[in-house]
DNA sequence: TGCGGGTTGTTATATAGCATTACAATTTCC
DNA sequence: GGAAATTGTAATGCTATATAACAACCCGCA
């Protein structure tokens, strides 16, 4: 059982401000006040998928290789900004759980083409269906307007 | 020599768009957007600190330790979001270099209280100057008030 | 047409950054 | 005064990731 905590305090990872203590001004820090907000990001990400074994990382695979069938490996790996070793193991992750499969590419004999299977299609839609219920949690603080305005503009800086 | 790359394509950690590759809808999930600034905001952090062994990580330590002298490893670990052990390895690091020590607590003889040193002090001032130049390059495609409104909509999801 | 250089998937290996657990010394609370 | 909690620490392990090397393969070019 890995979801067996003490729970004394916040568990490692999230952040949680410690009351009485000076963060100097680590808040003028646009750097620091993006990490915190994608660290949220992830604790909520976690919220809504608990239970199932799945990481953003795996998550953006997926959601990658349904939107471009017959994707390769490399291709993948840039898209995920990872080397292409990392791309081996999440397809191999998918593929143990017959969620993706490589099939044969008849133009290039190296290398594969990732495909969805119906599993993987079915798990895919449920998974959106919680991260973007989970998103609308996440974000409740924020107005529909800024919600829209906070992705334009991060939409911006990462662009 | 570890700066040495073939620095063929991007260099793996950075998230750069894949031209001719759809990313379903990715973009919608607030998540996933943060995700992808969050990292260019590392990426942007180490080129500002490039020679200078530090991570972001590290450099918010010792803000923290300096806005809070005589700051307990404890305390530390909490503002950090990491464990105890977390806090041992940073404070260890910060001390083999000479940025920080530890000194004897009158009040409780378990604990040690954090100082930076002068050569910490004088560190993290440079540090300061390059963090706060790199941000304004870093958020150079948005106005003054598109940034203001960020860091306020971020600190809103964040709290 | 064959050859050299780049690409692809793969394996092996290493590393960084964490968390978890256990422990002794100490403090705090009843 | 004794039980329970806290502190720093060490040992251990896990996960994600990078790097390097390799064989099979593609492609452009002499």
């Amino acid at each position: 059982m890995k979801t067996n905590r003490k729970a004394r305090g916040p568990r490692p990872g999230s952040i949680v401000r410690v009351a009485g203590l000076s963060y100097g001004d680590l808040d003028e820090h646009l750097g620091y006040v993006l990490r915190r907000a994608q660290l949220a990001g992830f604790d909520a990400f976690h919220r809504a998928t608990t239970g199932i074994d799945v990481s953003p990382a795996r998550y953006t695979a997926m959601v990658i290789v349904r939107a471009n069938p017959g994707l390769t490996q490399s291709a993948l790996s840039g898209a995920l900004g990872t080397a292409r070793s990392g791309a081996m193991t999440v397809v191999d992750w998918l593929e143990d759980r017959g969620l993706a499969e490589r099939r044969n590419l008849p133009r290039d004999a190296r290398a594969w083409g990732l495909y969805l299977t119906p599993r993987g299609e079915s798990m895919l839609r449920s998974l959106n269906r919680k991260v973007r219920a989970n998103d609308a949690r996440f974000a409740a603080r924020l107005t529909a307007a800024e919600r829209a305005t906070l992705k334009m503009l991060l939409g911006k800086l990462a662009g």
